[in-house]
This record gives C-alpha cells, structure tokens and sequence, in this order.
DNA sequence: GAAAATGTAAAACGTTCGTTTTATATTGGG
DNA sequence: CCCAATATAAAACGAACGTTTTACATTTTC
C-alpha cells in the first residue's frame, strides 16, 4: 500500500465521519502516518485531497453497482452500508459543506452524479428490455432517499425502498 | 423584528448557503447586524446557534406539511424548493458536519425526523383511511430522495417523486 | 430622572487553520 | 558506492477561528 493510498484511505475515513471542514490537516497527517510536507506534495491542497477521496470513492462505489437488474441495485445498496455505515452521500455532503464554491469538489460531485443517474438509467433498461427514462427517475430518487433515509431511520429504510422499486417496475412491465 | 429573529434568519441563510463549519462569527455578526456580544447573550455559542435556526426551520417546515393526502405532500414540497431553493436537507447536513457529536445539534435533528416521520405517517393514513406504516416508509423515503436528488437534478425530481408516490398509493388503495 | 436593561464598537484571548520552509534522515537504482 | 529521490521532524507563516472582555452609548421602566 503506496503512500497515496494510504493517505487517501484515512482522508476518506476522517472526512466522512467528521466532515470535511472539521478535519484539520493535523488530524489527516497524524492518521495517514505522514509528515505535512509528504502530504501536500501528494495532494496538493486539501480541496485537491477532497477531490482525491471523491474519485477513488467513485471508483469503489460504482464498481458495486456493476448489476443488470433494479433489484440487485437494491441489494447493492443494502450490501454498501453494511459495510460502510449510513452518514449519507459524501459527494453531496462535501458539495454543501464548500457550498459549491470550491471547483475541483464541484466538478468531482457533478461528474459522479452523471455517472450514477446513467449507470441507474442503464439498469432500469437492462431490467426492463427498454429505454424508461421517466422510471429510471423515480428509482434514482428510491436510492437517493434511501441513502438519506438510512442516517435516521437505519439499514430498514434500504429494503423499504427496495420494495417501493419492486412495485414501480412491476408496473412498467405491465 | 426583533433581534433575536434578525440573528436567526440571517444565520439560516448564511449556514444554508455556505455550510455552517465554513460560516464563521464575523460574517454572523455583519450579517445579523449586531456585535458580537449581543449574539453571545441571544445565542450562547454557535452551537446552540445552529440549533435555535433548526428549530425555527422545524416550525416553518412543518406548518407546511399540514395536509390530508400524499399528493399535497408532495405538492407542498414542490412549493418549498421553489421558495428555498435544492441544497438537500439543513438537519441531516448539520448532522453530518458535526459528526454527531454536538448534543444540542443531535437532539434537535432528532427531534425533527421524528415529528416529519410521525406527520408522514399521519397523512398516509388521512389519505388511505387506516394506517399503514410500510408504505409511509415508502412515501417517506421518496420525500428525501426528492429533496437530495433536486440538488443535481432539479426541482422535476420532485415531480418524478410525486408521480412514483401516487402509483404506490394507487396500489395500497386496490 | 435615576436605575436597570440592552445595545454598540473594538481589542484581545489562546487556539487552530491551511500552507510553506528549513534542515536532516532514509533508501533504492545505476 | 554514490546520488538523486523521497521521506522525515519541527518550526514558522499570517490569517481566521470561537469566545470573552473592556468601556461606553442608548433605550426602557418604575
């Protein structure tokens, strides 16, 4: 595990359990195990380590999202927080917290967010053996709520909304 | 208006707008137009600050909720992102900006959820004419998703939420 | 019309912020 | 074996953080 690895592993850890404005710099070198002269030649600035996160968290999230059917979106999503808790979507939590303003951020939130609505699009066609464009809509709302959901109302809200999709293609089949 | 209602409103818009971590106690002051000590003695500490503005939302929040059907739920959702604006839910944000571990902010996030599950349910069961506590879930997660989702995809998520929420209805009435 | 309450402006508290610098140690490749 | 390259520790940068204090002005109230 490369130093860059590990940096952005614990950036990850601390930012989403934290926030983003309330981890220091000194947090983020104590838990990365670096000096802050290593760290800011590997990330540049913190906005630029935030955009480090987002990508490789990106690259994680939507590997899990490598399915063919809505439910097994679902399952994806349950499966997601069991593993990494629910304190909500990072990339929206980060594009708040810098209330849009600090570019490199905004410019990660927006292309993960294209990526996502389109994998979602994709499934929603693959399940369906047809475009649905207005369906795929209202199943991107499913997983995003369900992720809101989650923080308050626990790992249940996922199979609630799992179960609201179920109705909501069985209707687009018929 | 009082100052203490000047102090609120200002702090709401600046915390909304740009994160509350990322507002600090000079841009408060300049804004509610006060000196320092004076917000002192009206608020006590930033913290509680961010509490008094949740709880003031709490209140025009939910007097907006005050329907019988999950079609005007949704349509009063549609009324607040036109007057509000999309940038996500300010409870779950301040949640999430804290880590959680700011008590006044805590309970007060707490305290909402539950009144905004409690009143969910209720306009599910006003709608339906009995309880039915699996699918106000479903409404409730559909509202979140909504309010995360027009974030990036505007206020037609909304829309696209109301529709997927009248089919779901639609089913529990058969 | 004195007293109490409530406001102001401005400086200072010590701490932490993100970032850069200086100087030194370690290490892998030609 | 030496030389870049790459890491380190530690101090310092000015600025901003949340908060308190000092000193003074204005308004409200009995």
């Amino acid at each position: 595990m490369n130093l860059t690895t590990k940096l952005i592993t614990a950036a990850e850890k601390l930012f989403d359990r934290h926030g983003y404005m309330a981890t220091g710099m000194d947090r983020l070198t104590e838990a990365a195990g670096m000096s802050s002269r290593t760290l800011y030649k590997h990330a540049g600035s913190k906005a630029q380590l935030m955009a480090l996160v987002l990508s490789e968290r990106d690259r994680r999230f939507m590997a899990r999202l490598e399915v063919e059917s809505v439910d097994a979106l679902f399952a994806a999503l349950e499966d997601w927080v069991r593993v990494e808790g629910t304190r909500g979507c990072l990339f929206l939590r980060s594009l708040a917290e810098t209330g849009g303003e600090t570019p490199e951020i905004a410019q990660a939130v927006t292309a993960h967010k294209e990526a996502f609505r389109q994998r979602v699009s994709d499934v929603v066609a693959s399940d369906l053996g047809r475009e649905d464009p207005a369906r795929a809509e209202q199943i991107l709302i499913l997983f995003e709520g369900a992720t809101q959901a989650a923080i308050y109302r626990g790992a249940d809200a996922v199979s609630a909304a799992r179960s609201a999709a179920a109705i909501l293609m069985g209707r687009a089949r018929s």
